[in-house]
DNA sequence: TAGTGGTCTAGACCACCGG
DNA sequence: CGGTGGTCTAGACCACTAA
């Protein structure tokens, strides 16, 4: 069942090997593996290898270890509601589509009242670095969004600031590292202005994404609001116990 | 820097070390990690501790191994797109909310266009067995869904059925293992009879979560179509770099 | 050639679980 | 108490990289 010689490692062909027990139904949920000495003498194989073959196992949710009884297998969890955003985004540069972001406005602004509270900010004197771009592809508005950074450099507004239109990108062009992102999707009504961009309804269905990028100490140091257009972008999510070289 | 007589493993002590130089900056994203050789001397402990020390930052994303050159610090990339749902419903039960599924519909029914391309059918005469629910939470209606899965038993509908009205539950119940699950989501808008179900106005935004499930052929055996009211229900997602033990 | 990470071994002791 | 998984060691050989 297991080759020595191969040059495939053991602990993966272990790992393949009871994987595919699992996904069979010779291994059913519930029931334990064998203990971690059995599959080293059985195979001839050391402990700690073994160990690192279910270690594999273990950290894609298909088992899980109790100590002192053994190594069980898992349900599948179906219920996992972990999404991608599926758009052309990602696609974009595999594709070979023809896309751009169009910079519509970029400017320095004042606190407001929003802004004050998405960066948690005491005083109303903090300037902003504003950007609003349109995503294009294809010659098509799809996505329309608003960004906004605590302008702390008092240099003029620089090429590579325009270059790179992503938020996390804005943020490290002002010297600021960012090392975490928050992002909360909501659905809802396209404006007359959004509609306008995007070249769609008013009242047409879309996601807000609503981003938040925070720097080391946890601190609010970029926010934006991206609306995407409705008929255009989706989420998927894929859960389940398959074999990724199968696939 | 490490207490050897500690109850705290050295490699999860190893660890947090290095996790804490990395998000402080101390090692910057680019920069090669010490050699292995070099940490296990320096720590004066064994080099396969220090490997599955350096094992858990692989798996969290800070670094990556290039072998032959060594182990370097990556960016944090909050590029990722992976969202959950967030809804009362993972809270359900943690936060003690009344909560119930109430039973609509539930008949068997004949196959029909839309489900035989979504369960990948030839015949025209596979029974399918339909139910419908609302998620009722403190007494509002959230979530509205329609259920499909094959009719492979001539038993009745049983109680059972209904207990677990999810869709992995719905499909297990039919002696059918689920083994993955594709799921999909859409914005849109409330239809008049679904505005009536989740009392809300029609033409109100709304969350489309379409399901489907796959047995261990990879072959459908289940599908979903729910409606997700879009003013209680968001996506979330949290990116980057920090002490799951401190946030 | 020297240094890196990748794999593997044959032991050891421990904490935990069940009978 | 015996069996389980959890940790750790001190070696070994390999494939790969760079000088």
């Amino acid at each position: 069942m297991i080759d020595k010689f191969s040059v495939i490692p053991l602990y993966y062909q272990l790992a393949k090997l009871l994987k595919n027990q699992i996904r069979t139904g010779e291994l059913k949920p519930g029931e334990a593996l064998p203990s971690e000495t059995e599959l080293a003498e059985k195979f001839e194989i050391s402990r700690m290898t073994v160990r690192k073959a279910i270690g594999e196992l273990i950290a894609q949710g298909m088992v899980y270890p109790i100590q002192g009884k053994g190594t069980f297998v898992s349900k599948p969890k179906l219920d996992n509601v972990v999404f991608e955003l599926d758009s052309y985004n990602w696609q974009l540069n595999e594709r070979g589509l023809d896309w751009k972001t169009k910079l519509l406005d970029a400017k320095i602004i004042r606190s407001n009242p929003e802004l004050k509270r998405k960066f948690d900010l005491q005083d109303d004197n903090t300037p902003f670095l504003y950007f609003s771009t349109v995503l294009l592809v294809e010659g098509e508005p799809l996505v329309y969004e608003k960004k906004y950074t605590i302008y702390t450099k008092s240099s003029p507004i620089l090429e590579t600031e325009i270059k790179d239109p992503s938020l996390p990108g804005l943020v490290s062009a002002h010297g600021v590292e960012p090392m975490a992102a928050k992002k909360v999707i909501q659905v809802s009504l396209a404006t007359e202005a959004e509609g306008e961009v995007l070249n769609i309804p008013p009242e047409s269905p879309v996601f807000l994404l609503e981003q938040t990028i925070l720097n080391a100490e946890m601190r609010p140091v970029g926010w934006s609001k991206a609306v995407y257009r409705g008929d255009r972008y989706q989420l998927t999510a894929f859960d389940g116990w398959y074999d990724e070289n199968e696939v």
